[in-house]
DNA sequence: GGGTCCTTGTGAAACGTTTCATAGACTGGT
DNA sequence: ACCAGTCTATGAAACGTTTCACAAGGACCC
């Protein structure tokens, strides 16, 4: 029984024409004081709401945009999230907010849906580098898409990203110098760019200095972590890597929860440092040295260049911003302070 | 440049009419299979996109639901999101994930929103108990609505909720067994009904036993957390609680901050609960206590009580399905465990 | 070989808006 | 009085689908 009033009755109502009535809904300017408020009367009466479909019908765009993010859950994707809001916010459109689950099916479902919503531009981090047919038709087709948190190398697209090699590049000078020799990299999958590339920038910095153990896990979850962390205990005492850079802060804390629950201390007997400064890392068991990224700024930046790109619909630069991520040194790669005896 | 190629262009196309494009699409059974493939082609070369507004707007119904929440940011809720898109899925409908920032305009401005776009039905925890208009227009105008984790006291509308008087009540009693006599609940809102019952829980159970200090907060974030504690060590000395009551983890973690920060151990000067139990309690400096509440499910189960609302559209007897908490007491607020010697 | 059914395909009528060209009614200026 | 110019309001034509009643052509049965 969804509401069964339209413009028409409420003309009806008022005793007017329905053109007269969509003019008071869209330029009330052009009518007259008293026949306005008779509308507004009739409309408040009938309860009436507008019929966004038809509306988007006849005018050809939809007011809203999509954000398609890797996972909901992670608070690094909240917090661009907000950035994006609060960026469309002022221009009076909606962000919708998809949820991938880092899985190629759902992504490419989303997007078809977009695309029937005639969704006026997309933010996403796609889940694979790869050739994205749906992600590319979109494309093709004139529908803006500003990439996040994803250099677009193929793409010739608008995209907001922080540097990740480099953010890598940052944990893995940092480990060397704190004296490690043998550092594992926990993360994955490797289609993910973003695990890519940090894992490119910290085998860039140990490169000659240090050994790289890769342990590749199959998300970024917490649980993940603490499975790579089984692993990574497990090897033979010597072999045991003393450092653990993760791909993001889920799995630091996971690692982090496990080795302590195995009785390694840290960082004494293993360093960890995660990736995004996720509001949680600095409350851990022990404070998590991560990279920090401007999350927010990351989402509100994406949107703003979006809708340049929608409201510039004749000529626009693609433009690619990049953040630099920044060190955070925490205690779990820290020089161990107090709390037990060094070494 | 939105894509521009109508149902019309492919029956052109592919030399048939629209009604039979439209039977292609909608009913395949009914066309037979030499016309179909043509069809299908003519819609694969020209990269037909079906217009979802103009569907819509014949068939009177959109495919979404919508799921307005108080802030994406809190784990509880993008738990909240992943279970309602799990039930949701199956049923082929898409949700809308909506974020209120526990800011009652912004909530206003949603609805209406969704409402425009004719959603089958709303997934809320609204911000404010009182008679929110919007909310009760849009039940009025016969859109299903179902309450998530609110008592739908004065609504009679399906609900799902976790006990949260009970929630307070077993963190209550626990921190009395423990000892404490002077207790402080760091909770706001107050318009916010899950902060209300939780404060009334833990009352009840203190009641008599010993002192409740409440401490309001503006929201329920990390750093309004941080503020009560501030304000709650300043006090003196002998008048300090022993124990903190928080209406979330987020304040609970930093509670826990602010004073571990200001040289207060927790918890043998000051033990602190939580509530919600989320993935960070656990790993949190001191593993946090906290009364856990079945999240996902909770989403899950709001989203399947509003597909059946809203697939018996004939009657449909509105249910209450109500959780119940459960406290996990971890070293927060437990008998100190090695660590430091305790008292 | 005429009737009955089934299978396919068609054309036109909605759906609820927005927009646009135009009509009517005043206002003033001459 | 008449013409030009302003304001207001109108009706009809889109927008891109879905749906529905119906027609054309066989196939089948007696």
């Amino acid at each position: 029984m969804t509401t069964t009033t339209g413009i028409k009755e409420v003309a009806r109502r008022a005793g007017v024409s329905i053109g007269t009535v969509s003019n008071v809904l869209n330029r009330p300017e052009l009518v007259a004081t008293s026949t306005r408020q008779r509308v507004l009367d009739a409309i408040a009466e009938l309860g009436y709401v507008r019929n966004d479909s038809a509306r988007q019908l006849r005018a050809g765009q939809s007011r809203q945009i999509a954000l398609v993010v890797l996972d909901v859950t992670n608070p690094f994707f909240t917090d661009v999230v907000r950035g994006a809001e609060a960026a469309a916010e002022d221009h009076g459109v909606m962000v919708v907010v998809c949820n991938s689950g880092e899985d190629a099916h759902r992504e490419q479902r989303h997007l078809e849906l977009l695309e029937e919503q005639r969704v006026r531009g997309v933010l996403i981090t796609p889940v694979d580098e790869g050739p994205n047919s749906r992600l590319e038709q979109l494309i093709q087709r004139g529908t803006p898409v500003v990439l996040v948190d994803r250099g677009s190398g193929r793409h010739s697209r608008c995209s907001v990203a922080v540097d990740d090699i480099l953010g890598g590049r940052l944990a893995g000078e940092h480990l060397v110098e704190q004296g490690h020799r043998r550092i594992a990299f926990v993360g994955g999958p490797m289609s993910i760019a973003q695990v890519q590339d940090r894992r490119a920038g910290i085998a860039e910095a140990v490169e000659g200095r240090a050994e790289l153990v890769v342990v590749p896990t199959p998300n970024l979850t917490v649980a993940a972590g603490r499975a790579a962390a089984t692993q990574i205990a497990s090897g033979p005492d010597g072999e045991r890597p003393t450092a653990v850079f993760c791909a993001n802060d889920l799995l630091a804390l996971g690692v982090l929860q496990e080795m302590t629950q195995r009785g390694l201390r840290v960082p004494q007997d293993v360093a960890i440092v995660g990736y995004d400064d996720i509001e949680f890392a600095a409350a851990a068991a022990v404070p998590l040295s991560s990279v920090r990224q401007p999350r927010e700024q990351l989402g509100r930046t994406a949107a703003a260049l979006l809708l340049e790109e929608i409201e510039d619909d004749g000529r626009h630069e693609h433009r690619h911003v990049v953040f630099q991520p920044e060190l955070i040194v925490r205690e779990s790669s820290g020089r161990p302070r107090g709390r037990r005896k060094g070494r």
